[in-house]
DNA sequence: TTTT
DNA sequence: TTTT
């Protein structure tokens, strides 16, 4: 039972490729900072920017699809909650950080830094096929899978949905 | 893989108890009228209010805690995404539905009409242990359950998860 | 004062170039149709695919920005509302319709259909002097603008803001 | 030109009190922090709860209004964007802070804290106008009003709006 | 650190 | 009607 709604949707560019760690069972734990950049005028009319760097966090199967198709540059909708944590660093200080822990990400259009051209994207099946058994270095080969096992969300898998 | 996105968030509040219905699979499917209120000035400074209802539907476990919990009156949080469909009536003429698939719902504070106070909202867990294992006509008795099976969304039945 | 929330945020693409009509004002409405489509495995393991089109409304200076931004193709972000509308044909049969009013739009990567490869948006500020009066065929020249006249929301007009 | 969408949804209850300061412009801030809970089962079948914290600063006119409504205790919805900050403190080390600046608000059943019941919320007109012109010490005594000046977002102070 |  |  959730008490109160923590919902975060963010579209923006990556900062980095992606770093992926593991748990010790086994579970991706994939990292990128993303940003947002926002725009105002201020009173002398001049144009204000101002970036926001989120770190984002995407676990699991997520976690193993960001590694793989996520680049530094590639511009990602992510939608998740925000994650608030402290610790004690080595020098004794109470430090904070912010994560973005995602639940649904989607490949926007647009390409990797160094990337192939966005038609690249979206290859047929048979690359899907062809695809290295690990993600490696280099630019990412075609359009991101789903970001949840289910886009339906509750208990489809009872398959007499009427419709 | 999902190819966009098509997400809906409501606050508001049910115009009906919800109404349920069961597939042959056993699977719920629970529908209510949810309105929203928004209210703008015109130009020569009346108020101009106006009230949509969206026909919200719960599927599976969902719509079994809709059926359980919320009554007419009763304000909801749901989130979900937007389904249009066509038909054609008896009268051969073709018809058009739009329907908002729940696939998060979160009661808020406030209560159904003839309900008993929420005043166990946020009361100790005593409450909770003493409600009726079965749901019964009349007003919702306790705070919603959950909406996901998993409020993490991914794989998280792996345990293993660093914090 | 509102009562309630009634929030939509789409990511996808338009099926067709948008259509602006002028108020007798002279406030522009631009309408588009934009598609979402996701994606379920059914209990034969078949996928299935499924395509909302939701007709989207931008009015004022937002509709002036779909109108000369978006082209058939055009992959976007919108936040808006619901609206649902009532009237009655001239057969005499009442008739329904759903419109997603905009509040909100970003244009994302990808390129519109037939248009220039993504990296001519964004061409300095100089083709912004040099557009045209009024959005003609072709695709779009450059990326959009912003979508809401202030990205703050409240009265930053007033300008001691704190950061 | 807003580049990319920062984008927070956030219904909880509040932990203190608001507070509120004034620029020297005259603006309103006012500070108050949200809890939000999420809950999961671990592997044993144990339910693991967790709450974060958010800082949520409403600036203006939404500065004023939160400041006169909300309590310690109020259930609120709270739309807004993130916003990361860098400061060295006293001590010589740099701190960081996370933020929730909210650019929509709307006060939730419930009650704060001490407050009254909110049996005025959905009663007659007449409450409203008995309300005193000035905010003062306790709880919060009428529904919230506007969270934005215009609920329409764009350029409706035109008002030939078709509908 | 991204992107335009 | 889009997109992949």
């Amino acid at each position: 039972m959730a008490r109160g709604i923590n919902k975060v949707i963010l579209v923006g560019n990556l900062g980095n490729d992606p770093e992926t760690k593991y748990t010790q069972g086994g579970m991706a734990v994939t990292k990128a900072s993303l940003a947002t950049t926002s725009v105002r005028k201020d009173r002398e009319g001049n144009t204000q920017e101002r970036t926001e760097w989120h770190r984002v966090t995407f676990f699991g199967k997520l976690g193993e699809i960001a590694a793989e198709y996520l680049r530094k540059g590639s511009q990602v909708y992510v939608e998740g909650s925000i994650r608030y944590d402290k610790y004690t660093g080595q020098d004794g200080v109470e430090k904070y950080t912010t994560d973005i822990i995602a639940d649904e990400m989607q490949m926007l259009g647009g390409r990797a830094e160094g990337g192939a051209p966005k038609r690249e994207f979206g290859g047929g099946g048979e690359s899907r096929q062809s695809r290295p058994a690990q993600p490696q270095g280099g630019a990412p080969r075609r359009e991101a899978a789903p970001a949840k096992s289910n886009d339906f969300g509750t208990d489809f898998a009872d398959d007499d949905i009427p419709f």
